[in-house]
DNA sequence: TGACGAATCGGACCGTGGTCCGTTTACGTT
DNA sequence: AACGTAAACGGACCACGGTCCGATTCGTCA
């Protein structure tokens, strides 16, 4: 549950003591009712401090969730680079490509509505995250590996990332109805299509 | 710029002629501010409305926007129904999918704001358009075409109209700053891939 | 033409995300 | 220990999307 701080310089005792109120209030009023339902007065008031202090800290409702994320996504980030196969190096780009789609898919689904709140926020919040630039050069360097120069794998990379959006993933799991390993199991089609010269 | 009444019975005429004034303000507006700058009270008082008139009316953002997309929207959906090949019936499968991707593309590359807006509002707006429903049914008939029944051609096209959010492409062109063709193209290997049996 | 009910109107109102700015607090320096 | 300053605080404040409800208008039927 700790993040690390985000400062070039020591954080102050009160500053830090405040980050863990307001991440423990968090995460505790999003499981009691639901991401959508609490307010950001409610975590403020929860935490036992001004709501200006939760903005300055996280910078929006968006920030506030990817802090929420930050430990999982860090440990798929951390698998990805120096696991062990297929999700880290060593095994086929195919291969790497369907698992790491496979581990996203696991992370989407054990918190959909945090991902969705960390990419919904301000318009264009998914793509500022510097989580999905990772992402995005993982995937793009398994495309270029796979498919040679002659493909876009910069463009291709940013299309085989689209349905992840935390958005999209829910249309289909709640609207939709879709069993995750029936999401799974089109996603890995699609990659391994989108991989063959 | 018309707009089919929604209604069972007939409209009242001062209904009618408010919802004209509505379009007419939203556009002017929209035109020389952009969209994201404009509020629905200033749109409301453009046209001399009432807010609730407008909302009344509209239901919200991104109903409005809708409607302002309206008439463009119709003639992509008759040109894929009824008219010429590729985009119209009688080319094979997977030029039918270029092409529609492609006329996609065109018209989210005209009106990549309002599409945003359409989409954003409410959380979930994109799926809940009916035009969503439309575009994806064709698809999903395409891929199941071209790849028989094997496929998962109903999920095989959620994920292949996923990059074609109005968020997604506008990533793409302003953040990125990939050109359309380079985007057109991009999808179109895409697609084809994943007609590929 | 007058009158009546239903449809429509519109401005006051609400809750929310996010910001401002005067006040307080931590903590290195002497 | 006293001090000075930068950092942090917090509650009042703002604009926005959206709703409520009493006042108004349309259109119909006598």
């Amino acid at each position: 549950m700790s993040t690390r701080p985000p400062a070039p310089r020591a954080e102050r005792a009160d500053a830090a003591r405040n980050r863990e109120r307001i991440l423990q209030a968090a995460e505790r009023l999003f499981a009691e009712r639901g991401v959508e339902a609490v307010s950001m007065d409610a975590i403020a008031e929860a935490a036992g401090v001004g709501k200006a202090t939760l903005f300055r800290r996280f910078g929006d409702r968006a920030g506030l969730a990817l802090a929420l994320l930050d430990a999982r996504e860090r440990d798929l980030q951390g698998l990805m680079l120096r696991g062990d196969p297929p999700l880290g190096p060593g095994a086929p780009a195919e291969e790497r490509l369907v698992a790491f789609i496979g581990a996203l898919v696991d992370l989407l689904e054990a918190h959909t509505d945090l991902v969705v709140a960390s990419e919904t926020a301000p318009p264009g919040a998914r793509y500022r995250s510097g989580l999905y630039a990772t992402y995005h050069m993982h995937v793009r360097l398994l495309v270029a590996e796979a498919r040679g120069p002659g493909a876009d794998a910069d463009a291709l990379a940013e299309l085989l990332l689209a349905p992840l959006a935390g958005e999209h993933y829910r249309h289909l799991r709640r609207e939709r109805g879709m069993p995750v390993e029936r999401i799974k199991a089109a996603l890995a089609d699609l990659a391994r299509h989108a991989l063959r010269r």
